[in-house]
DNA sequence: TATAATTGGTTACATAAAGTAACTAAAGAA
DNA sequence: TTCTTTAGTTACTTTATGTAACCAATTATA
């Protein structure tokens, strides 16, 4: 009967964070602005994904888009404030992996 | 060529939590043993996927899963340490969206 | 002695999301 | 004119999720 006792606000965030890649990308985002083709190679996401990705995130304020008209072309992706403000969520799950995941837990060791 | 800067043990940590549904399951947990009817309840998961994200995260070690053989029948679950200790995660992804997730931003006003 | 009610699932099928690989646009370099 | 580089997009396959009907065990009810 009681269908909404979870938070909507917390159902929203981390509904942003169950989307696959997502987590990752604004992790390897927060060293600092990086470009398409490095987000990439880096992350191990698809040209596809990765692009469907960062326009949500730029939807939804998370993430900007420049445009550096060099040759060739320069395209950077950064966090914004509400961006790097999900950095303390990322450091306690980076936390939480140190202390309870297992090697063998691991993709590499699967 | 850079395929592994990011920490396997964080990796790992992540993509559970982006398995959808699981962080909100293990958020529910975090308030004690809850049975499977009500879990479905309140997340508003269906049977099939919770009974499924129940069993991995039995496999995982976040989860026990207890028979009490009355009647009918009651089944709890509940956080192992190993669970448990995601409070801190999730308290974060708390603070975070009380911040910046704007009530538009919400599945109910969608 | 059926019949129903309750819990905790499972099965079968439809739809949506993700993976893969080939392709394209723009723009300067050879 | 053709080649290279970056930043994507398109078309297609595979996997994950949503939906709804069904099932087994156990006790209460008619």
């Amino acid at each position: 009967m009681d269908t909404s006792v979870i938070c909507p606000r917390f159902e929203s965030a981390i509904s942003l964070l169950s989307q696959r890649w997502t987590g990752l990308i604004i992790y390897q985002l927060l060293s600092g602005p990086q470009r398409f083709s490095h987000l990439t190679e880096v992350i191990g996401i698809s040209g596809r994904l990765l692009s469907e990705r960062l326009k949500n995130l730029e939807a939804q304020g998370l993430v900007t888009r420049t445009v550096y008209p060099e040759t060739p072309v320069r395209i950077e992706y950064e966090l914004t404030e509400k961006g790097f403000s999900l950095k303390p969520v990322m450091d306690e799950i980076q936390n939480w992996s140190q202390v309870w995941v297992e090697p063998s837990e691991t993709v590499e060791t699967k």
